[in-house]
DNA sequence: ATAAGGTTTAACCAAATGGTTAACAAATGT
DNA sequence: ACATTTGTTAACCATTTGGTTAAACCTTAT
């Protein structure tokens, strides 16, 4: 019984699998309701899956796939530092907006499950930090930049274009925003954020 | 029985649940657990704190407010901004390392239950970021420091100093530190990332 | 057509979990 | 001394939860 129509069930499970997963987190979320999300009985949740833990690796190791290709924009390419925080600052912002809950969920399942992180390391494609390291020392010793380091600066990006996504209710409540002033906060960070960063590490 | 001892049992089982909240979250807390590290029977955590929600309130309404004195050096003291900034961030990240659990669970429950905060919001000694804004203002128009939105400047600062908390896994991973040069990391970062919030923003 | 294989369902199960109860023990006020 | 309040425990309970089972249902190859 091939699905050749819109979506077959694994992908309905996994699609319902995403949504809860992501909202309620690996201990918030229930079989049940992604089974019910996916439209589905619950028994098809084993079937495909074997069991909650497999099911939530499944959505975890998509979700931390879409954040990959985002980093690589900025350790792996070969423009200016400047060029890359723009690019960087832009594209992740951006793509952030659209799937607002990815931060929070791989953050939290990241200090839920200590070694986590370690399975995901030996895939190929995880983010690797040297060749940002040596550009970076290549502009300083070019006094292009000035002299930082080059772990502090990548997370001190990070940091400023994750934040947004991770305090949103910190941002809304302290600054008295609405939703909307909220989104138009985010957005103006696409260029904000990069002029920042570049202000403080440019020669001048 | 008035306990004239070290701990009174309400202590003890607020001490137990604080340790078992902020390691597991709400949804990953198990009452069992909360008992056993009190050394206590289960119903006492009813007893004293009706449910588990109460207790979880107990817990978070307490983390929060280690959290706003903090805030508070930057946000309504009379010096500079450099210097607010250069204090908040000595003065935020030595805190944190002694209680690195702490921005996690805050960020997390707050994300988990968004109705939350406003009840934190209705609290007297709440952050308020109006005088913070003002001097930065002031500090702009005396042409100290460069035209900047103090909103962004404010969660700019935020950002640089709760991230390493945030994502110690993803530190941890990406840039292959161990504990130790992890924490070294995060030890340099108390005038690391005032210098770069300030190179950024001062005039010359 | 039908046997074989994968797919789906309703019903079921054991364990875990938050919460309750009733009896007991320790203080305290009178 | 003793009655009353406060603190504590073991046993219990109802519900939820992840997971299983056995039968039914399609689809396809022969």
């Amino acid at each position: 019984m091939k699905k050749t129509k819109d979506e077959t069930t694994e992908e309905q499970i996994l699609e319902a699998a995403k949504s809860v997963f992501q909202s309620k987190g690996m201990d918030g979320a229930r079989m049940q309701e992604i089974a019910d999300k996916a439209n589905i009985n619950k028994a098809m949740l084993h079937y495909y899956y074997r069991n909650k833990e497999l099911l939530f690796e499944a959505v975890f190791k998509q979700a931390f796939s879409l954040l990959a290709p985002q980093l690589n924009t900025i350790l792996n390419d070969d423009s200016s530092v400047e060029d890359k925080i723009r690019h960087f600052t832009l594209n992740y912002t951006t793509f952030m907006m659209k799937h607002p809950y990815l931060p929070n969920f791989i953050i939290q399942e990241l200090n839920r499950n200590e070694n986590f992180i370690l399975k995901l390391k030996q895939n190929t494609g995880f983010p690797n930090l040297e060749k940002f390291k040596a550009k970076v020392k290549d502009e300083i010793n070019q006094g292009i930049i000035k002299p930082i380091d080059a772990d502090q600066l990548f997370f001190n990006i990070l940091a400023l274009n994750i934040f947004p996504f991770l305090g949103k209710p910190l941002i809304k409540a302290f600054s008295d925003k609405d939703e909307k002033s909220y989104k138009e906060f985010v957005e103006s960070r696409k260029t904000e954020v990069a002029n920042f960063i570049i202000n403080s590490i440019k020669c001048k």
